[in-house]
DNA sequence: TCTCCCATGTAATATGTTACATGATTGT
DNA sequence: ACAATCATGTAACATATTACATGGGAGA
């Protein structure tokens, strides 16, 4: 879920600059951003989180570091600084993006006309969960995400309602009978 | 590249409805969409087929297919289109996306802001790529692509478009005094 | 025949997910 | 003391990429 180039090693790297964080931590916070970056499971944080300790490019910090269980706060290194800005520096690789969906519409032809608009209806309604999602986050800002990371969130809002918008006018110039349903949804989007 | 649930199976049945293919053609086709889907790499699509082929869901179709090594076109099955469309009534799982480019957002707190700037603009450059790629696609119509996939180039094109508005005005926001560049630029992109 | 490109195949490697197991902590 | 949740760890599995190797056909 992460993909190949770039790996969980930076992007992890990269959040303990701001501030020391377990694994958990790291979870939790790259959560919010599961439908722009992806959000790394526990069998893949982990032990990346261990790879980097060995490395040296992160160091413990915690109060209860000899138990073998228990929460582990990891803290960037400047070595671990270093590798992060000769990353920062390489040119990023375009990355595939969206997958499944567009998948299917590229096999739209295989669907019946319900088919493809129930299709299309699916992706609405998770697009506006996520945009629900990020302008949640934006309102709990302060608390635990560093302004920086506005940024972020302007850019997802922005292309979830640039997919919202043409998901709305190709669902009612292919279907218009049925249009009735988009903004009875619609309305209930705009409340969030 | 091209994520987990999903699978390349189901594409590749998907693009064998519409015509036989070998695992090149299918590669060059996807190629284009690569954007938006991803495209595969040999070391996985021709596995796929094989395994495709043991299953029953394809057959072999050609001229040579006691060689060993040659042009081999794949055919979908009726037990293969069964498959597709099982698959084609579930729910599609909502996969991360963008990955990298939104990763170095969500660190840009730790860019200089000229390698903020950098970042941003290498997208810009990125995006606007993929989108004349789109668009020449859009052209060259009727000879390879099944009118059913102007749909999947139209929602591509939108989604471009839109970050490329985004960049933009961010990028103006943010660096005023350097707008002149993505004026520059902009005049580039239109000719194609 | 030689060379170049088309086309397929495969082994080594990397990375990630799922499912499971287990230890700590906190509230009642 | 008990349950619920927090937090970490790990083995089995799935899947993709990379780099390499190989065979076939068209033209010089």
């Amino acid at each position: 879920m992460m993909g190949g180039k770039i790996g969980l090693r930076h992007l992890v790297l990269g959040l303990l600059v701001q501030r020391p964080m377990s694994g958990y931590d790291i979870k939790r916070l790259l959560k919010g951003f599961s439908w722009l970056v992806g959000s790394p499971s526990f069998g893949s944080l982990y032990p990346a989180l261990r790879t980097l300790l060995e490395e040296g490019l992160v160091t413990e910090e915690g109060v209860s570091c000899q138990n073998k269980r228990g929460r582990r706060s990891y803290c960037i290194t400047e070595a671990g600084k270093q590798v992060l800005q000769d990353w920062s520096h390489q040119p990023a690789v375009p990355d595939a993006s969206l997958k499944s969906f567009v998948m299917r519409l590229i096999l739209a032809g295989n669907f019946s006309r319900p088919g493809l608009f129930a299709h299309l209806q699916q992706r609405r309604s998770q697009v506006a969960v996520h945009r629900a999602t990020l302008n949640q986050m934006g309102g709990t800002l302060d608390k635990e995400m560093e302004p920086e990371q506005r940024l972020a969130l302007d850019y997802g809002l922005a292309l979830a309602t640039a997919e919202l918008s043409w998901l709305d006018s190709t669902m009612k110039r292919l279907f218009q009978s049925l249009s009735v349903e988009v903004r009875q949804e619609e309305s209930v989007d705009s409340k969030v």
